[in-house]
DNA sequence: ACAAGGTTGTTCAA
DNA sequence: TTGAACAACCTTGT
């Protein structure tokens, strides 16, 4: 059969292990490669800001380029996928569609329109798992039709499976000359990859991540070239706050596909053979990818899972309604260098290592500021080059304590976390020039620094740097509080339906709450309305807090 | 009913 | 620096 085929790029940005692409190529007597801009989709499922388009661009211009050299090459088209599709199939008489299979809620919608339309046109349907190690479809059959809940148990299952599938052959001009890219009539210009500011963004920072293919794998390949610290690779003792990225800084290449995680896994395969003591899951290097594909699997079969309402693992919690907290946090204006450290790079940069995802994510939900995890989410699939549907939510799912994590009474310190691997704060120094003068001392706390250190610092706190919008200890034992409280309504709602269905009449009697709760119930009552910001300071025993109410003009957030 | 296990805390002593 | 003690928990497996 030699179709006259589109093969859509999606995600899957590459020309290395493609899968579709190659049994699109081998079915096919002429290949037209498309990239659909399609806004309306990429921006309904998610808010992408200027630093990730940047991305995207310089992905499909990298990609574009790679197709040219085998004698092929992309054509970018703007607009709806069926508008666009209806045309390009009259107009180049088109008999098949190929893309990558997808497990995501707006993917397999997509999936679904694209399918009635090829029926629809008479077209045949060619599609690869390509993003992904496994099936997930196949994980979760193999457990018995539920998704694992734990990484254990999920590693577990793929040791069942057995190891992923190798990758796809390489593609060379050899195909191209078989399956030839024909041009169009309309020639190059309608095609071309648009540029940014063409779709109105604008970005004003460096670029630190060049997206595409190429700079994936020479990423990879540079990495490789130390096979010991490859083999060794152990996520917790990377360090959050280094200068340089401490991890491999792959994932925004993974997520758009720009590198196939198959092959890295298998070149990670290839190492571990040659190595002694190599690590292991969950912290090796494998163990990563792994978890990517663990949130893949769970997020595949659990309902409204970037969600919390109609989400049936995510613990349902009562977080505040702060939109100028929110803002602050986003900003990097909450007072504490370490978390406005990390926003700020984020924002600048696209990408912060997951540790300090960890801290930052952990300060806007159950730390201190009882945000909802869905709204740091948001902001997360703003600027992270490496946002992605089911890590990003199952992530801040985990570090809010709503699935995944229970352990909720381990709270991040914002002063003491950053300074455990940088004591001298040069990371802070860097993303919050304006505190660059400050002594180490000082620098995690700065609004503990005399008034003779801030001016020599060049820098005021409360008025050249915010001061603390909480009170850390306070809010967190506050915010610890209330989980605790809201697990014990949640057991209490339990029992009051387990004894409704035993015996109606004895409801009331049944309910109990040991003393110790009732205790911490009258200790926080008073607390658990308020909001975080508005808590006056009052704990006596804090060392490292300011002794000085007046001078809180930041902390009143809400009602003013 | 109860023990074990869970990717990645904090503190303090050597 | 590293390791042990402490650890305001929840789910799962026996």
């Amino acid at each position: 059969m030699s179709h006259r085929t589109i093969h859509l790029f999606n995600r899957g940005l590459r020309l290395h292990d493609n899968p579709t692409l190659v049994a699109a190529l081998e079915s096919s007597a002429a290949m037209y490669p498309v990239f659909l801009l399609d806004r309306a989709f990429m921006e309904g499922s998610v808010r992408m800001g200027a630093l990730r388009w940047r991305f995207i661009l310089q992905s499909l211009e990298d990609l574009h380029h790679s197709l040219q050299r085998l004698g092929s090459r992309l054509y970018v088209i703007q607009g709806s996928h069926e508008a666009v599709l209806r045309r390009l199939v009259a107009q180049w008489g088109i008999t098949q569609l190929s893309f990558d299979d997808e497990v995501e809620p707006h993917y397999k919608q997509l999936d679904k329109e694209l399918r009635t339309l090829a029926s629809e046109l008479s077209l045949s349907v060619l599609s690869c798992v390509a993003h992904s190690l496994y099936d997930v479809k196949r994980i979760i059959k193999a457990n018995s039709g539920q998704p694992p809940l734990t990484y254990k148990k999920f590693l577990r299952v793929l040791s069942v499976l057995g190891e992923p599938d190798t990758p796809a052959r390489e593609i060379t001009e050899t195909d191209f000359q078989k399956c030839p890219t024909p041009g169009d009539e309309e020639g190059e210009e309608p095609y071309k990859v648009p540029s940014l500011s063409e779709l109105g963004f604008e970005v004003e920072y460096e670029v630190l991540w060049p997206g595409g293919e190429s700079h994936a794998l020479k990423r990879l390949e540079k990495h490789f070239q130390s096979q010991g610290w490859v083999a060794n690779f152990s996520k917790p003792r990377t360090i959050p706050n280094s200068l340089l990225p401490s991890t491999t800084g792959l994932s925004p290449y993974l997520s758009l596909g720009c590198l196939s995680v198959r092959t890295f896994y298998h070149r990670l395969s290839k190492v571990y053979a040659q190595s002694k003591n190599h690590s292991l899951p969950p912290v090796s290097l494998q163990g990563q990818v792994l978890w990517r594909e663990f949130f893949y699997t769970v997020a595949s079969a659990t309902p409204n899972f970037t969600r919390m309402v109609g989400n049936p693992i995510c613990l349902q919690i009562d977080w505040y309604e702060d939109p100028q907290a929110l803002h602050k946090w986003k900003m990097g204006q909450t007072g504490f260098p370490w978390i406005d450290a990390i926003m700020t790079q984020l924002r600048q940069e696209g990408w912060v290592h997951h540790l300090a995802r960890h801290a930052v994510a952990c300060f806007l939900t159950r730390g201190d500021l009882w945000i909802s995890w869905e709204k740091g989410m948001k902001v997360f699939e703003e600027y992270l080059l490496d946002a992605d549907y089911s890590l990003n939510a199952g992530n801040w799912m985990w570090l809010s304590a709503s699935a995944f994590f229970h352990r909720y009474t381990r709270i991040f310190c914002p002063i003491r976390f950053g300074r455990r691997t940088d004591p001298d704060g040069h990371y802070l120094r860097k993303y919050l020039p304006v505190l660059k003068n400050f002594p180490s001392k000082y620098i995690y706390e700065p609004w503990t620094a005399p008034e003779h250190v801030q001016h020599q610092s060049g820098c005021i706190i409360g008025k050249d740097y915010p001061l603390p919008m909480v009170n850390h200890l306070e809010a967190s034992q506050r915010n610890l509080a209330l989980m605790k409280e809201l697990r014990i309504e949640q057991e209490n709602t339990a029992d009051l339906t387990r004894d409704m269905a035993d015996d109606p009449m004895e409801v009331g009697v049944k309910r109990k709450l040991p003393e110790d709760t009732i205790a911490q119930r009258d200790a926080t009552e008073y607390n658990s309305s308020v909001p975080v910001g508005n808590k006056r300071c009052s704990s006596p025993d804090e060392s490292s807090w300011t002794p000085d109410p007046v001078r809180l003009p930041e902390m009143s957030s809400k009602v003013v």
